[in-house]
DNA sequence: ATATAATCGTTAGTACACTAATCTTTATTA
DNA sequence: TAATAAAGATTAGTGTACTAACGATTATAT
């Protein structure tokens, strides 16, 4: 019977490195601004742009359209925001901040910040370039294949972000 | 306002390469051998060792207890594996992997091992273990934090995979 | 122009992961 | 030894994802 080499397994440093951050995040960002999961990306996407429809912020935040429903009803309950009706297109629901989260957009941001310096600590800028590189391959190499096998992989998201379009994504 | 620049996130670096990675997996693997979710991960850790408990698998494809249960309760009945009571200690019930199971071991692995070349295509020996480092440090890093923070971590499960314990992981 | 597609928000249903609490059994310790 | 603590499996409850399907609205196509 055959058996596993875990110490070359990418699969598993990825799923590690990508939990442990997320979980510092989320203690530090839940903790300083009462904002858990995905509350506070959110309001992230919408620090970067105001007015925009639910299904936008679903794919800044990396999450589908239903999953956004019940948490950005409850975030309008609290008043972090607000829906209106686009009189454009009566589909929309457009997405606006409040007074409320407008206050703490730029701590949120500084405190991302300081978690990103954080978790980088002790690595060199080169290193930083090349893991950038090799990660950006990965997910260049992975989605290629997913594609390939049929399943359609929704546009291409981080391959989007590099060409700087303008649909923005918020994770951290 | 303050803003992201989201092209510097490293956090959404990793979780995209990540989720991608496992979507790979997940599909190659559900659809070549029927076992979704944790379950060919189980089958993995038990190829690794049998006779394990619960808790043991648990830390093994990193995931609680609990989550656990279901998952064993339907494998149990479809064949895959037996519970047996440790007469050591009562407490455990230990793991075996049935004949059903021993039969895709094999081929599965091989599968794994597809994917693993697949994901790290066109990527050179060298950077790809400039990578593995800056991950590594970046766990570290975290979960440094995360324990300053109070939160303790579970036992620091990617030093230890490091370290060769014989708490063996598994995730592709 | 009218029929057909596609899109947004939503609901419903499912799956999965977590924490907290319980039961049983084993370890510790006073 | 008796009392207390700890550990494995489990249950219950919650939160969060997802897909599939629907209604309303807008775009596309014949």
């Amino acid at each position: 019977m055959k058996t596993l080499d875990l110490k070359e397994s990418i699969g598993l440093l990825l799923k590690t490195s990508a939990k442990t951050w997320e979980k510092a995040a989320e203690m530090e960002l839940s903790e300083r601004f009462g904002l858990a999961g995905s509350k506070w990306k959110i309001i992230v996407a919408l620090s970067l742009k105001e007015g925009i429809t639910q299904k936008h912020i679903a794919d800044m935040v990396f999450v589908e359209a239903p999953t956004l429903v019940p948490i950005i009803d409850r975030m309008e309950k609290e008043g972090y925001l607000t829906r209106q009706a686009d009189p454009k297109d009566r589909r929309n629901n457009l997405i606006f901040m409040t007074q409320k989260s407008k206050k703490i957009v730029d701590p949120m941001i500084d405190c991302i910040l300081e978690i990103r310096n954080m978790g980088l600590n002790k690595i060199s800028k080169k290193d930083m370039e090349i893991a950038k590189k090799v990660l950006t391959q990965i997910v260049g190499n992975t989605e290629e294949f997913i594609r390939q096998k049929g399943e359609n992989t929704d546009p291409d998201i981080w391959t989007d972000l590099q060409n700087k379009s303008q649909k923005t994504l918020v994770k951290l």
